[in-house]
DNA sequence: TCTGGGGTCCTAGGACCC
DNA sequence: TCTGGGGTCCTAGGACCC
C-alpha cells in the first residue's frame, strides 16, 4: 500500500498569508525567534535569492531593496493552523502519521486507483478548508513519498506519484535533498563524485554501512522501493523536553539569568507533565556569546534527581541552584537552556526510601490546575514569580502578526460593504 | 552590533565485571 | 619472559530531521 506525504508549501509564510492576503506575490519571510535569522521564505523571497537559516541582518540589504515583507514567528498561530490541516488530511485516510507541524505521512487505501487523482482532491480540500497551500507525494516507501513531494514542488498540479518504477525519477534528484542524507553525508558523497540519487543506490550495501551507519543503509533500501520504515500512527512519549530561548539583550547579572532559567525550567516541566512523565535528570546550559568568529561557549551542568518529579518549583529550585554554580562573574551571557531527561511514567516513579522527594497529591493537583488554567486562558496566565514578572532579557519578536485564532483580543475582523 | 529551537538515533571507546 | 577473552553499561560526539 502506497504512502502519501503531504507538505504543507512554505508554511509559515502561507499562514501568514491566510490572514493577510495581500501578502499573496510578495515576496515574505518569516524569522527564528529573537529575530535572528530567516527560518520560511515565500517563493519570491526564494527567488531573489534569500537563504535558509540566513541571519536577518546579513539579507536585510535585499530584504529592504526589494521591500520583503518581514515577520516574527507567531507559533501559536502556526500551531493552530497546522492542527486544521491536519484534521482535515485525517478525513482522507485512517491510517496517518503526523510527522512535523506542517507534514504528515498517509496510507493510502487499497480501493485507490489513481492515486495522482486522490491527492488532487486531498490538495484542493486543505487548500479550501484551511487557506494552505500544500505538495503532495506518493509513492512506495516514506524516503520515496519524500522525494516525490520534492519534485511535487515544482510541478504546477503539486502532486507526484513515483509509479511502478521509481528510479527513472531518482537520477534528477540530487543527493542532497534525499531525506537522511544531511549536510554531512552530502559533502562525502559528492566529493566521491555522488550526485544524485540513482547515483547512491548504486553503491555497494557494506560501503553504505561503513560509511553512513545503519541509517544510511535504510535510506538506500527505502529508495530502492523496500520499505523499512514504518507509519508512526501514535505519537511516541517523548525522552527528553527542553526549553531554551536566546535573550533579547546581554545579559551580566546571575539573578537575571536565575530568572530566565526559572521560567524554561518552568515551561520544560509543563512539556513533561503534558505527557504524563517525570523527569530524573536535569541539565542546564549557559552560552556566552563567541569569540569573533567561534561558536557559541557553553557551560552545562547536570544533576539526577533523587526522585523523578515534575513538580515545578522543585524543577525551578535545582535549575537555579546549577545556573548560580555554572555563573562567572563578568561573563557575558546570549542563551540559557533547561533540558529534563529520563523521563519516565509518573504512575511508574521508582520511589526514594532515603530522601523522598515529597511529591504529594496535593502538589500534583496544584501542578494539574495550573495546566488546566494555562490551557484554557492562554500560557502564562498563571506562572511562578521565580520566572520574573518584567523578563527584561525576553526575546526579541518586533514584527509578530497578532494571535489571530487563538486569541480573542486578536481575532480578525471582516468589513462588508 | 546583529547567527532559532526542539527533537531522535547510532557508534566508538572506556570502565568495569567475571 | 610473560601479559585472555567476552560481555554490559555509560557517555560523548556526530549524524540526522523539521
Amino acid at each position: 500500500m502506497p504512502f502519501a506525504l503531504v507538505d504543507c508549501n512554505n508554511f509559515y509564510v502561507s499562514c501568514e498569508r491566510v490572514f493577510n492576503p495581500g501578502l499573496e506575490g510578495k515576496p515574505t519571510v518569516v524569522l527564528s525567534n529573537n529575530d535572528g535569522c530567516i527560518i520560511a521564505r515565500s517563493n519570491e523571497a526564494k527567488a531573489l535569492g534569500i537563504k535558509m537559516g540566513e541571519p536577518f541582518f546579513r539579507c536585510r540589504q535585499i530584504i529592504e531593496k526589494h521591500h520583503v515583507k518581514v515577520y516574527s514567528s507567531n507559533f501559536s498561530l502556526y500551531g493552530d493552523m497546522s492542527s486544521r490541516v491536519m484534521e482535515t488530511l485525517g478525513l482522507f485516510s485512517p491510517d496517518m502519521e503526523i510527522y512535523s507541524i506542517d507534514e504528515a505521512f498517509l496510507l493510502l487505501d487499497e480501493g485507490i486507483d489513481n492515486p495522482v487523482a486522490w491527492g488532487k482532491l486531498v490538495k484542493s480540500t486543505v487548500r479550501k478548508w484551511t487557506g494552505i497551500p500544500v505538495s503532495i507525494g506518493i509513492g512506495p516507501t516514506k524516503t520515496l513519498a519524500k522525494v516525490a513531494a520534492h519534485l511535487a514542488k515544482t510541478r504546477p498540479e503539486g502532486v507526484v506519484y513515483t509509479g511502478d518504477s521509481p528510479y527513472t525519477m531518482l537520477k534528477d534528484v540530487d543527493v542532497a535533498d534525499v531525506w537522511g542524507i544531511g549536510s554531512r553525508y552530502a559533502h562525502k558523497l559528492r566529493s566521491m563524485g555522488i550526485h544524485t540519487a540513482l547515483e547512491l543506490i548504486n553503491l555497494p550495501d557494506d560501503w553504505v554501512k561503513r560509511h553512513m551507519t545503519s541509517a544510511g543503509l535504510r535510506t538506500v533500501m527505502e529508495l530502492k522501493g523496500i520499505e523499512c520504515i514504518q507509519l508512526e500512527q501514535v505519537a511516541g512519549t517523548r525522552k527528553s523536553a527542553m526549553c531554551s530561548r536566546s535573550f533579547g539583550r546581554e545579559v551580566r547579572a546571575l539573578h537575571e539569568l536565575q530568572e530566565a532559567v526559572a521560567a524554561y525550567a518552568s515551561r520544560a516541566a509543563e512539556k513533561v507533565r503534558a505527557q504524563g512523565s517525570a523527569a530524573s535528570c536535569i541539565q542546564v546550559f549557559l552560552a556566552r556569546s563567541p569569540l569573533k568568529h567561534g561558536r557559541y561557549r557553553v557551560a552545562i551542568t547536570s544533576m539526577d534527581l533523587p526522585e523523578a518529579t515534575s513538580y515545578t518549583p522543585e524543577i525551578i529550585r535545582a535549575a537555579k541552584h546549577m545556573a548560580g554554580r555554572l555563573y562567572r562573574p563578568g561573563g557575558v551571557y546570549k542563551k540559557a537552556g533547561v533540558i529534563l531527561s529520563g523521563l519516565v511514567a509518573r504512575g511508574e516513579v521508582q520511589k526514594n526510601l532515603v530522601y523522598p522527594s515529597g511529591e504529594t497529591q496535593d502538589r500534583q493537583r496544584l501542578m494539574e490546575t495550573m495546566d488546566e488554567l494555562n490551557a484554557r486562558w492562554g500560557r502564562g496566565t498563571i506562572a511562578f514569580a521565580a520566572g520574573g514578572i518584567e523578563r527584561p532579557w525576553k526575546m526579541r519578536q518586533a514584527m509578530r502578526s497578532p494571535r489571530f485564532t487563538t486569541s480573542w483580543d486578536n481575532i480578525p475582523v471582516a468589513r462588508v460593504g
